[in-house]
DNA sequence: AACGTAGTACTACATCTGGAGTGGTGTCAA
DNA sequence: TTGACACCACTCCAGATGTAGTACTACGTT
């Protein structure tokens, strides 16, 4: 088993791509070779097995989803009201559906971890706690709607985004946009 | 091409079974044929490629979707307020997640979808019809509630159902219950 | 400076697996 | 008798895997 960290991290992040792109039918070791190129046989050096690679694949995602801190402050900047939740959202919105391969990924993952407990086991503490996460950060900068309210936002604001990466003619962009801006004018108490 | 009719609805249901327990990458003509019983080769009779197969059942899986019309129109009985959305959703919630493999077949159909112009050219109106006649099927039957709340309602169940079956422990099954509650209590309107 | 060693990169191969498709035969019903 | 279908068996093929063997690089030793 190879060390090389670096390299490693090479080989997930061209997981999570052909995840994405092929689907986990299409995620075999010569598959993610290929993708990182490097040469056929290097992720059999890396990784156990197929399992070993999901895994590690499942926790690092997340580490490509999660935005970097000063972007999170940035948007903080102004007044704490209803408006700057409907900033956010569409700021969450439009970067998790900017990074496709990402969120992609992640579902193939979800549905992989239903046969894999192995999976399942990593996702589900990493999933709860980005929930908890969102919450706190929420409730703690003061901006308006208690848990409940930022709970069933990110329901409808994940479904919503599925919607736009697999079937984008289900709702238009205009549609979505507009889904946006109901679901925080309905759920947020206008201060 | 054979022609046998309900040799092939037992195929597509057959299809839709693997494509929940396998996955995309589970699902072959020779899988189908274990599935449903019959001998191998035989799915290769039915249908042309893979491709033909996952279009076809993508159009199958909503036809076991939908409830039939004699529990539709007996879950209208009674009084036409909130309490009744409440109960209406739980009643779709749990037929959803109860048929377990339509459900994670549709997710891995959609999957799918982002890879095959052919079954998302299937997949899109369909789904669209759904939102549509949820949407009418309210508005029609007096509910109270308009077409936003209908749609966001949507939205945040099936993202719900989502975590529900591929990481049950993110949301345990007394807090999804109050999330219906409270998704219904702050978007349909108190009559 | 020459040498040795360890860890890694790369190449190529041998093997394995499983699925696809099809031809042939049996069976049943019109 | 004929045609359509069920069933079985066989061949072919593609893709994936893991590893043996070789080359390279960096580093430490003498």
């Amino acid at each position: 088993m190879r060390q090389n960290q670096a390299r490693r991290a090479a080989l997930l992040d061209a997981a999570i791509d052909v995840l994405a792109r092929e689907g986990a039918r299409g995620l075999t070791f010569r598959a993610v070779d290929a993708q990182a190129g490097v040469p056929g046989g290097t992720a059999s050096n890396y990784f156990a097995n197929r399992d070993d690679l999901l895994t590690q694949a499942g926790t690092h995602v997340y580490e490509r989803l999660t935005p970097d801190p000063e972007t999170m402050a940035r948007s903080l900047e102004g007044p704490r009201d209803r408006e700057k939740v409907l900033q956010l959202m569409h700021e969450v919105v439009g970067r998790v559906s900017a990074y496709r391969a990402g969120y992609l990924a992640l579902l193939e993952l979800r549905l992989e971890a239903t046969r894999r407990p192995g999976l399942r086991a990593v996702l589900t503490p990493r999933i709860r706690k980005d929930v908890d996460d969102n919450v706190d950060y929420h409730l703690s900068s003061g901006l308006p709607g208690d848990a409940t309210a930022v709970t069933l936002l990110y329901l409808a604001m994940n479904w919503l985004i599925v919607e736009r990466l697999t079937l984008p003619d289900v709702f238009g962009e205009e549609q979505a946009r507009e889904l946006v801006e109901r679901a925080v004018e309905r759920l947020i108490p206008e201060v």
